[in-house]
DNA sequence: CCTCGCGTGGCACTCAGTGTCAACGCTGCC
DNA sequence: GGCAGCGTTGACACTGAGTGCCACGCGAGG
């Protein structure tokens, strides 16, 4: 990484930490972006260069997660079962998360919780919804499923997997989100 | 209905009848309240003492559907399936969206069609599932189930009445709603 | 006739978001 | 070393959303 890339990803990371300390505790609604960019020590035009709007210092996290997702799907095996193989694909959502356990709580939480932010995380998931959709009308065993096959799958999916995420930050510190997913999959898709 | 509540009535139409004139052949976000107010013969301050926010124009008829939903649930039979039950009570959706069919049809494509609509849709289904999954787990059988079912069986219901939504949207004008949202929720909730 | 209540319009203000421009600093080239 | 080019930055101005406040007009009732 060059020296300029470095040092835009230190204005990037300190004006999302100075974000999220004034979001600790004041509310999102109360933070004004004059505030985080002061408190990262850089102007309010410079903090619209950096992230698009206010939400999305909190939601950049999951930015490129619509290709990570598109790309596990593609990658599951021809013979899994739909179902299945867009369960799998969601680990990806987990794995991510993973990564950085402590922070990604934190942010789950903060957008759980804001209306705003959860708004604009349910946005883009209906793209990911619609990519995902497309990709696996591909792959659907043509006798049993009409056009709506794929979509509904694809959504019932996320409904579970949201369903989890929800309650995932609703419960103590150390939850395991994985158990949490897996038994909100095993309702929506049982076991026939 | 009293003098004044019919000219408050009349404001109201006047308001939603000029956005959705601007909104047809400019888009949503070309529009501003200006306009809009201009438009119903009203000032820009007295726009927001019908309507909380811009968005507020459009979605504003699915207002009271989250009591109406509530309603519609617990006047299910205790006997029904929960699946069943919560599929029976989105039918008041339909049913209301029936009220005024040619006026629903364009809401509709508007809303989907526009993420910020779109994105206000999704914040508040979020409240009617939270209402939802709470009046449904009273009536779980607690044998088979676990604090999650009941708001997973909600989530996956939504997920496959967005579908039908969506879906409906895309097709030509007279499409039957219900038998999309049939379609969808017989792939969500498979016939065992 | 007066006044109480209410709907309204006008005004000023905050905040989000965008365009523009001039200044600064680095890098490479003469 | 000086200079041109390029990208980052801050300052300023502007539009549009949303809110608080106040003063005006108008109908109802004493």
């Amino acid at each position: 990484m060059s020296l300029v890339e470095r040092k835009r990803q230190l204005v990037r990371d300190e004006l999302t930490e100075a974000a999220l300390k004034l979001l600790a505790f004041q509310g999102f609604e109360e933070t004004t972006i004059d505030q985080m960019a002061a408190a990262a020590g850089v102007s309010r035009r410079t903090f619209f260069r950096y992230f698009s709007s206010k939400e999305d210092v909190i939601i950049e996290f999951l930015s490129d997660l619509g290709r990570k997702l598109s790309a596990a799907l593609s990658s599951r095996p021809p013979s899994e079962p739909p179902a299945e193989a867009v369960q799998n694909a969601l680990r990806v959502f987990t794995d991510t998360l993973w990564e950085h356990p402590e922070k990604s709580r934190r942010l789950t939480e903060i957008m759980v919780n804001t209306p705003a932010l959860l708004a604009r995380y349910l946005e883009r998931q209906v793209e990911w919804k619609a990519a995902l959709a497309k990709d696996l009308s591909t792959r659907m065993p043509p006798a049993t499923s009409t056009e709506l096959t794929a979509p509904v799958v694809v959504a019932v999916a996320f409904a579970a997997y949201d369903t989890a995420l929800i309650h995932w930050v609703q419960q103590p510190r150390d939850a395991d989100l994985n158990a949490l997913v897996d038994a909100c999959f095993a309702v929506a898709f049982p076991p026939s």
